[in-house]
DNA sequence: CTAGGGTTAG
């Protein structure tokens, strides 16, 4: 007996209770096992000791009692076993008084539970369940590896099975989902909690918070906020770091500001959630580039003696390559370092991609050699941010060769890395090194996308190859790839380029086919191609029909038609077009 | 045990 009491004393903080009345009991039923106190440890242990005590405990309808009949068998052995290393007599006089208690106590459970069921004939057979069952543990599971759906059926077949997972289950469930931006399935799961239980928690709630964060829909987080606090749950910090890191996002630094200080004056304590906030708050105003306000902030963590970190650090060093201003950064990095705080890959990121972005690939590299030396492995990302810099500053062959050092790390880069090569062989009118790339981005199984082939195509015509670039532009078909109007705009201006009319008319038809929208560029292209061939008639159709498309016009279409009609001598026109032009300057 | 902060961006 006493071993199905102690399981469910243990488990007590997962039993689900529906009724008030059922909740009274299970009040009665722990207030006995306190006074257990001293023989209560060594059946802990023993529990702990036994693998067989992990099963599932039916404790359903009239199950109840007899369960615990039949567990009084094992209940000797335990007591035996725990008779050998305490006070024999004690225990066995505790026993027999705990017995009567308890006997009387189920059997009052047993006659609630018989009114609880009649009441609620046929709404709820699972009133009291002892909520443990492996199955969570694979739901748990299930929901780290992202395999929601699996997760979910599990769930339900638990719940039809009148098993309900404890609250902790529910919020990898809810979490899980909300990363994945299924909020409805969310919501509905929380809506299930509310009605059978268990209640949820502000952990599900901030799950929740956070998945519509991340959906940038902050009105409905906002809105959760409150249902929060309407089923009576007190929002914590980090309910409140997710909030304030969403306004900082939407640049609603006030505020963030205002919730910030809300949740100082609520809470005396100082410590790492104070430190995340701050950082968070810090973050904030030097992405909306208030660089003072963040500089306040970080004062203010020092004033206030909070312990500042190395994200901290990372924060303030990251704020200043925003604001232009490396040389500071760096010195915060140095700070870091005497302080004692090794950098990270984000620390060393942060400087590469600040070096990069200024176009001093050169001391990016070296920051690069200093971050392995360190043993910090660079990611996907320095790398990416060395390649795409150097490409920038055209040093192909010395970008290539970080793409080698990527793949001798198993690193196998995104298709914009790659690209970003070919595209930058491809404007050196390097068209072997763009189509070698290509042809080794192919072998390690990352499919060339529109931005491959618009690159490739765009080196072949610069070599000064436009039928190539015509097949390169109907084999990416085959891939099932559509061309859009960059690939159209390359073609055409080749082909007006050429003064190949006819391929270049039949390419703009073909983009039109296509569902494609023509830009100014392509508008520019052919008005250049008539201008050329002296088509003024199709020159002026469309160049009206440039002006009806609503497409922002810069100043390069005029300036084609004005230069050809000065040229003709055709003054008005030339004036009229100068007044037009005129016209959609902003005043 | 579950929820919260920092690096990129054709």
């Amino acid at each position: 007996m006493y071993s199905f009491i102690f399981k469910s004393y243990i488990f007590n903080s997962h039993l689900l209770l529906v009724s008030e009345e059922s909740q009274i009991l299970l009040r009665i039923l722990n207030g006995s096992f306190q006074t257990l106190d001293v023989i209560k440890e060594r059946i802990f242990h023993d529990l702990f000791c036994s693998k067989a005590n992990l099963d599932v405990i039916d404790m359903r309808q009239d199950n109840a009692v007899q369960k615990v009949n039949r567990d009084e068998q094992g209940s000797k052995d335990w007591s035996s076993k725990g008779n050998e290393s305490n006070q024999e007599g004690d225990s066995t006089v505790g026993f027999n008084v705990l017995d009567a208690m308890l006997k009387r106590s189920l059997d009052r459970l047993k006659s609630m539970r018989e009114r609880i069921s009649s009441a609620e004939a046929g709404i709820s057979n699972c009133t009291l369940e002892i909520n443990f069952n492996k199955d969570a543990y694979v739901v748990r599971a299930m929901c780290l590896d992202g395999k929601l759906g699996a997760a979910l059926s599990l769930w339900w077949d638990m719940i039809q099975n009148s098993i309900v997972p404890d609250v902790i289950t529910h919020n990898y469930l809810i979490n899980g989902l909300c990363k994945n931006g299924e909020l409805e399935k969310a919501e509905w799961i929380v809506r299930g909690m509310l009605y059978r239980g268990p209640s949820p928690t502000c952990a599900a709630y901030n799950s929740l918070i956070r998945g519509y964060c991340l959906m940038n829909d902050v009105d409905k987080a906002l809105n959760t906020f409150s249902t929060m606090a309407n089923h009576g749950i007190i929002p914590n910090r980090v309910t409140c770091n997710i909030l304030v890191h969403a306004l900082c996002k939407k640049g609603l630094l006030e505020q963030a500001k205002n919730l910030f200080y809300k949740l100082l004056s609520k809470n005396h304590v100082r410590g790492s959630s104070d430190l995340i906030t701050s950082t968070i708050m810090m973050d904030g105003c030097f992405k909306n580039g208030d660089t003072d306000q963040a500089l306040a902030f970080w004062e203010r963590m020092l004033k206030e003696r909070i312990q500042v970190d190395k994200v901290s650090y990372n924060v303030v060093v990251h704020g200043f390559c925003l604001s232009h201003d490396v040389g500071t950064a760096y010195k915060y990095s140095c700070e870091m370092l005497k302080l004692g705080f090794i950098p990270d890959v984000y620390s060393y990121n942060t400087l590469v991609g600040a070096l990069c972005r200024q176009g001093k690939t050169s001391d990016a590299c070296y920051i690069y050699d200093v971050m392995t030396r360190m043993g910090v492995i660079p990611d996907q990302i320095t790398y990416k941010m060395i390649i795409h810099g150097l490409c920038i500053n055209k040093e192909i062959d010395r970008a290539t060769c970080f793409l080698d050092y990527m793949l001798e790390n198993s690193i196998i880069p995104e298709p914009l890395v790659w690209n970003v090569i070919i595209d930058g062989y491809g404007r050196c009118g390097d068209i072997q090194k763009a189509s070698y790339i290509r042809g080794k981005m192919v072998a390690f199984g990352v499919l060339p996308n529109i931005y491959t082939y618009n690159a490739l195509i765009y080196a072949k015509i610069k070599s000064g190859n436009f039928s190539a670039a015509q097949s390169l532009g109907k084999e990416m078909l085959l891939y099932g790839l559509t061309p859009d109007s960059v690939t159209y705009n390359l073609l055409i201006g080749a082909a007006c380029n050429l003064g190949l009319l006819h391929s270049a008319l039949q390419l703009h038809d073909e983009l039109l086919r296509k569902g494609c929208h023509p830009d100014v560029i392509t508008y520019t292209e052919l008005l250049k191609l008539f201008c050329l061939q002296g088509m003024m008639r199709e020159a002026d159709k469309l160049f009206g029909k440039l002006l009806a498309s609503g497409l922002a016009v810069d100043h390069v279409p005029f300036l084609i038609l004005m230069k050809r009609y000065c040229r003709m001598r055709e003054y008005n026109k030339v004036y009229d077009l100068y007044q037009q032009w005129l016209m959609t300057m902003p005043r």
